[in-house]
RNA sequence: GGGGGCGUGGUGCAAUUGGUUAGCACACUGGCCUGUCAAGCCAGAGGUCGCGGGUUCAAGUCCCGUCGCUCCCGCCA
């Protein structure tokens, strides 16, 4: 619903006409979204961005008639007639506008429109390439319409909600500096400084951190992030985010301001949501589900039986215990009746996230187990196992043994691909959940050095910084990423703002002082000015309108996506240019 | 960089597992039709089986290569 504006194109939008109607001169725009022409009678529905409705063109209109006996579906036309109920027994229950009709006295043509290469239908079976090819047809369907006003009605319910707490919209530049660790930049040259590149933003990160040093205190931003890494469903080179930053804030502040923020969406879209949501430490989500965004909407938790596997007689187990590993296994509720061929599904599944196998366990009836791992236990061991998963006859016990990292990694995949195809999952469910305390660093064995797991300029947790010296590993990180059934849809942090605790990171990420100067160079100068304590986060609006709108990936909710090598089909983008583009930028293609 | 899936009229699919004229539905074109809304009925047009090479008497089908789309691993601070 919006304002009308009638200008002598339209007076009325097509899909919100109805009884209240009847008896009105209107003049209507749209596309033909389906003729039936009964030789002595042809009906229209004309559809425009409300809907459709259909216009009735009887044969004493000779004039018009004519003209409607040319028309072909997806015409452009403007309609004159006057809204009327329609005849008994030919109401259409299906649509919105279905009591109504309007009986044309004058029609013109537009636009005529060549047959279009597939069907305008909201149940569309067709090539996504064709789709992407042609967006701007698929774009009239009422399905991505929606997935559109969707996206749309999110944005808006944010900016109001920020802008009612204070926060100011501000731009950053799309043309900047090319920085260290994280994603691939995407590159352009420049052209007045020959050999030298602007990088386009992974995110606005340091902009907006400077933004707090500038006092603006509360900054948002809709912003277009780029990372030139290679795609998934979830994935795109260009995305956006609601970036956000604060000072003068604490952790617990950002979260529960974000918890208002997303109430707020849903209630906008007329959906109920419990806050504050569930909160996770990194450790627990791994240990428990196997994963660092876990889909909460069922159970299945990973059971450690590490200490029953430690002394169990079974070689491979023991070996993995010996040399720092853990076993660890889920009960897969029901599947103890899985083929040879099944469970070989699931070991090459477990494989693909590193797992060297698969061990399982089948229970028969109470005490009673099929495996081919079962000889090595005693039955004591055999039982202690069963009763940690709370086995019953029917159930199907897997297993893996390795390094930790593989062992929860793979079993959390395991876990999500049997929840899915047992239907553990509610569809209809949101489950938000908080994942929290992240470490500080992991350990890159290719590198041989610390990496920061959020970036660099994440503030550890006041009760693991004095660890930075002793065990970096073990320092946690005040940083919270906002998970939504099993997508991670967003992520943040309080930042350093002391100059020597981030000198401190820096070495440890092995990052020289030249290098520091060189890469953040105006950042560290511009905290010397008298930096406030902030924090902030950024939301990932594609997945979290993907996830409302109840698809499988952000290309539904873009309006012009690439493809999965990162081309647009609509406009041929990658391409090349001429060569002299290329001589005033001064670059020469091998 | 690696693994899996798909590619046949405009679209979605089929083609006995190497065999003769590549079939079906929808869409499209023409005709008939005054209450349809997935309109109906009749007729018709439309194919370099993604592309290139090979095996064979014979290839949509087998082999090799290549391109496109897609899912995943790696990658994505």
């Amino acid at each position: 619903m919006y304002k009308s504006i009638e200008y002598s194109q339209r007076t009325h939008g097509c899909g919100l006409l109805n009884d209240d109607n009847v008896g009105d001169k209107v003049k209507l725009s749209g596309w033909v979204n389906r003729r039936r022409d009964h030789g002595g009678l042809i009906f229209i529905d004309l559809r425009d961005r409300n809907g459709l409705v259909q216009i009735v063109i009887n044969p004493e209109e000779e004039k018009i008639f004519k003209v409607a006996e040319r028309v072909r579906d997806e015409y452009v036309l403007s309609v004159e007639g006057e809204v009327s109920l329609r005849p008994e027994g030919t109401v259409n229950p299906k649509l919105s506008t279905g009591k109504v009709e309007v009986i044309a006295k004058k029609i013109s043509i537009l636009s005529a429109a060549k047959t279009p290469p597939f069907e305008i239908v909201d149940s569309l079976n067709v090539d996504e390439s064709l789709r992407l090819k042609y967006r701007y047809l698929d774009l009239r369907r009422k399905e991505m319409l929606s997935n559109l006003k969707l996206r749309h009605n999110v944005t808006t319910t944010v900016r109001n909600f920020l802008n009612s707490y204070g926060f100011m919209e501000v731009e950053t530049p799309y043309l900047t500096k090319s920085t260290p660790e994280g994603a691939r930049d995407y590159l352009v040259p420049s052209r007045v400084q020959p050999g030298h590149f602007y990088a386009l933003p992974q995110s606005p990160q340091l902009f907006k951190q400077i933004l707090m040093v500038a006092g603006i205190e509360r900054y948002y931003q809709i912003a277009r992030c780029f990372r030139d890494e290679d795609l998934r469903a979830d994935r795109q080179p260009e995305h956006t985010q609601i970036d956000m930053e604060m000072s003068f804030i604490t952790q617990d502040d950002i979260i529960s301001l974000m918890e208002e923020m997303v109430k707020m969406v849903f209630e906008s879209l007329d959906m109920k949501l419990e806050v504050p949501f569930q909160r996770l430490t990194y450790d627990e989500s791994m240990k428990r589900y196997g994963s660092d965004k876990p889909d909460l909407r069922f159970e299945m938790e990973l059971v450690d039986i590490s200490n029953l596997a430690a002394n169990c007689g079974f070689k491979v187990f023991e070996n993995v215990i010996n040399s720092n590993g853990v076993v660890k296994g889920i009960n897969a509720l029901g599947c103890g009746d899985y083929s040879r061929g099944q469970l070989d599904e699931l070991t090459k599944l477990a494989s693909v996230y590193g797992a060297k196998g698969l061990a399982w366990m089948q229970i028969i009836e109470d005490g009673k187990v099929k495996s081919p791992i079962a000889k090595f236990f005693s039955e004591e061991t055999r039982n202690s196992i069963t009763d940690a998963f709370k086995a019953k006859p029917g159930d199907l016990l897997l297993f893996v043994a390795d390094e930790k990292k593989i062992v929860c990694e793979a079993l959390g995949q395991l876990r999500l691909y049997l929840a899915k195809k047992l239907g553990l999952i509610d569809e209809s469910k949101y489950k938000f959940l908080w994942v929290m305390d992240f470490p500080m660093f992991e350990y890159d064995k290719e590198e041989k050095r610390y990496k920061a797991q959020h970036h660099p300029f994440t503030s550890p947790s006041k009760e693991t910084v004095s660890f930075l010296d002793s065990e970096p590993l073990s320092v946690k990180t005040q940083a919270y990423d906002l998970v939504l059934n099993g997508v991670e849809v967003g992520g943040g942090s309080i930042r350093i703002h002391d100059r020597e605790l981030q000198r401190k990171i820096f070495n440890l990420l092995g990052l020289s002082s030249e290098e520091v100067d060189e890469k953040f160079g105006f950042l560290i100068e511009a905290f010397k000015y008298g930096v406030p304590p902030h924090g902030g986060i950024a939301i990932g609006l594609d997945r979290l309108v993907m996830l409302l709108a109840g698809k499988d990936t952000i290309r539904d909710v873009i309006a012009f996506p690439k493809t999965q090598t990162a081309t647009c089909l609509l406009t041929g983008a990658p391409d090349k240019v001429s060569d002299k583009q290329l001589r005033e930028l001064n670059i020469r293609l091998k």
